[in-house]
RNA sequence: GCCGCCUUAGCUCAGUCGGUAGAGCGAAUCACUCGUAAUGAUUAGGUCGUCGGUUCGAUUCCGACAGGCGGCUCCA
């Protein structure tokens, strides 16, 4: 029997009430009624018909994931029917609320443009203001195929009725496994103004629906096939006050200040020239400094954690992608091949098969191991040009890329002390918060995965175990695993607390076979190693664009291409500055002296909207003294600071890798 | 790859109902020598993304392509 928990939602805290009997809750409450739902399985189930005598229900407010789910689920009917209202030959796909609004998908002959969606928003207000009743009504599937015979997307969710596809489809929003029922938009009158098939629970009203924006649209294949038809797909955001939507929206604008594709260009950090070719980034000056001491700081901790740092290429002969077993499985993300002297060489697009082979350079004893091998691989990865996204998604990047040889028996204590290693890591970049994903093989699927059922068995409970040895939640994420074997993911929240992809691990028995990999054990027999993939960052280049957008470009002082800007208060103490930034430089300190033209004031805001995290700043008087004068990136001051002692202050906040 | 939108100076953007274009910032030069977020002046800089079509004439209208943006799909 599954665990049901009966909520009670509402816009604010209130006494709890009882039920007294099995009216109709909309009806219990009038006008100021609430919705009664319960969590069953996990999908929400509406119970505002069937609440038995005396029953307490618990009270949830809105602001609650149930709560916010409700509303918007609500609001998207109220989106759906002003579509229909407006364009009366839309056809509804389906319309589920998403972290942090809903959207509902319609069969349209034209897109919609801004200007649709500013009349449908208008159109939304008047249905609000109308206080249209959401009416629960219990239907057939044989009744339900007539009635809705004119919506060919409604007529075949009833068709998928229960069957185990939909509720991965997002279908489940419209039909359960249970029972079939139609909510209906009630006038004020009494008359059925609009109608669609779905499990419910709504609001009991739509003037519940106290704020809404619509955001964009786009196009969405039906139940997300790319072999489907594409419909129109509408964006839309509704929280329970005016003050949540403000701030929703003030948290969007906030994401698009930090983008590292703006924020790129504005620090002078990469750029992606045409004449090169899309997702290929390059690094300027400022944006080499940070990537160098990003590489700097993680090839030093890999050597301090026992790994050593080798070298391959970027090219390979195909065989060897055949071997890995890489090549049928990846052929059409990989460039295509390059044919000379006999061969096809391809670009690689992944570093293990390369270390195998260092590995399998002489014979290996079980003393050797673990052996760990690391270093920064360029791979290739064909992405279709839909999908290329600044520094996070491109075509050419450098992993971070390790991979432990071990015997099956050091194998748990490897990846234990991968993980770790890897959150140590991340926190020493600023990153503290973080959740785990366990990647596994889709049993539906086994011809996508390679490797016998007592393999993926033994492998998946090595990753669960170490996992939860972390303390860290664990989100399941079955078929998610690589073909050759399960991973665990970093899911790490930056400063605004989204979500990114950090590194992985990954427990592979499959290449180590495919390769031949053997090591003399202690009884002097030939014996298998594992391998465990990891990377730390994933990506470089990846990693640089998350960094960009959690310190919003206002990098601590350890990874600040310009950690120092000196700037005289006139020309006079331009050569004083200059000889301390000389001094500073051969302690390791990157310092610039703006010597330009500008007024002082217009060289301090330069590099204040460069985010330089010390502006040091000199004339007659601190020239007097053997001093300078201090501006923080916040805007503090401190005057008359001794040069040694400024020195070693800019040396100290370089050294502890925080935040300034 | 699919759908929609976009592409004018290094950047951000005006503009041309079809008669080859402007501003601010940035850059260069000159003057100013200044104490914590913009000194002033002058100058340079554009085949209006590329190719093709329509037209007397295309940056403007149409088409293809490339690149970008928002989604979908994908993400070893």
């Amino acid at each position: 029997m599954s665990e049901i928990q009966v909520v009670r939602v509402h816009a604010e805290v209130r006494e709890d009430r009882t039920v007294t009997t099995g009216t109709k809750a909309w009806e219990l409450f009038a006008d100021d009624a609430d919705v009664i739902a319960a969590r069953v399985d996990g999908a929400l189930k509406d119970l505002s018909h069937e609440l038995a005598a005396g029953e307490v229900v618990e009270s949830v407010p809105m602001a609650s994931k149930d709560g916010l789910d409700i509303l918007r689920h609500s609001c998207a009917h109220v989106l759906a029917q002003a579509v229909q209202d407006l364009f009366p030959e839309a056809k509804l796909g389906i319309g589920p609320p998403i972290t942090d609004g809903f959207y509902y998908d319609f069969d349209v002959e034209t897109p919609f443009t801004p200007a649709d969606l500013d009349k449908l928003e208008t159109r939304m207000r008047k249905i609000i203001k109308e206080n249209q009743r959401f009416s629960r009504r219990v239907t057939t599937d044989a009744d339900a195929l007539v009635e809705l015979a004119e919506e060919p997307y409604k007529v075949e969710l009833i068709g998928l009725k229960g069957s185990a596809a939909d509720a991965a489809e997002g279908a489940s929003a419209e039909v359960g496994a249970g029972e079939l029922t139609i909510y209906d938009n009630v006038g004020r009158s009494g008359e059925v103004v609009w109608k669609d098939l779905c499990r419910g629970p709504h609001l009991p009203t739509t003037k519940r629906i106290p704020a809404f924006k619509l955001m964009r649209s786009a196009a969405a294949y039906w139940r997300g096939d790319e072999k489907n038809k594409q419909l129109q797909r509408v964006y839309g955001t509704a929280w329970p006050s005016k003050e949540d939507l403000e701030a929703h929206l003030h948290r969007l604008e906030e994401a698009e200040r930090r983008d590292h594709r703006k924020l790129g260009r504005e620090l002078d950090l990469f750029s992606f020239p045409d004449e090169i070719g899309s997702g290929l980034p390059v690094f300027h000056p400022k944006g080499g400094v940070i990537k160098r001491v990003m590489e700097d700081y993680v090839r030093q901790r890999h050597i301090e954690e026992g790994f050593s740092y080798v070298g391959t290429p970027h090219i390979s002969k195909d065989g060897l992608f055949h071997t890995s077993g890489h090549l049928p499985y990846y052929a059409d993300t990989m460039f295509p091949p390059m044919e000379f002297e006999g061969a096809n060489y391809q670009l690689k697009a992944m570093n293990c098969p390369m270390h195998n082979l260092i590995f399998s350079s002489r014979g290996r004893s079980y003393r050797e191991l673990p052996l760990r091998l690391f270093e920064f691989g360029s791979v290739y990865r064909y992405e279709k040009s839909g999908v290329i996204h600044g520094l996070t998604r491109v075509r050419g990047f450098a992993q971070d890329d390790s991979h432990s040889y071990c015997t099956p028996e050091q194998a748990p204590a490897e990846v234990q002390h991968l993980l770790n290693f890897m959150l140590g890591v991340l926190r020493d970049f600023g990153l503290d918060d973080f959740y785990l994903e366990l990647s596994t093989r889709d049993d539906a699927k086994k011809d996508k995965f390679v490797g016998s059922d007592e393999d993926w068995a033994v492998a998946t409970k090595v990753l669960e175990d170490v996992a939860a040895a972390t303390g860290l939640d664990l989100v399941p994420d079955p078929g998610g695993a690589a073909f050759y074997g399960p991973k665990i993911s970093v899911q790490a929240k930056d400063a605004i607390g989204r979500t990114w992809q950090m590194g992985t691990v990954q427990y592979d028995f499959n290449q180590p076979a495919r390769f031949g990999l053997e090591y003399q054990s202690n009884d002097g027999t030939k014996k298998q190693p594992v391998m465990i993939h990891s990377a730390k960052f994933g990506s470089i280049e990846r990693f640089f664009g998350v960094l960009v957008e959690h310190y919003a470009g206002a990098f601590p002082p350890w990874l600040a291409p310009v950690q120092v800007q000196a700037i005289p208060v006139a020309d006079f103490a331009a050569d004083y500055l200059h000889d301390l930034a000389r001094t500073m430089r051969t302690r390791g300190l990157r310092v610039e002296v703006d010597d330009s033209d500008d007024r002082m004031q217009k060289k301090i805001r330069n590099a204040q909207l460069q985010k330089v995290p010390f502006m040091l700043i000199a004339g007659q008087d601190d020239i007097a003294a053997g001093a300078v004068s201090f501006r923080y990136r916040d805007g503090r001051q401190d005057n008359g600071v001794p040069v040694e002692e400024a020195i070693q202050r800019v040396l100290d906040a370089v050294a502890t890798r925080a935040q300034v």
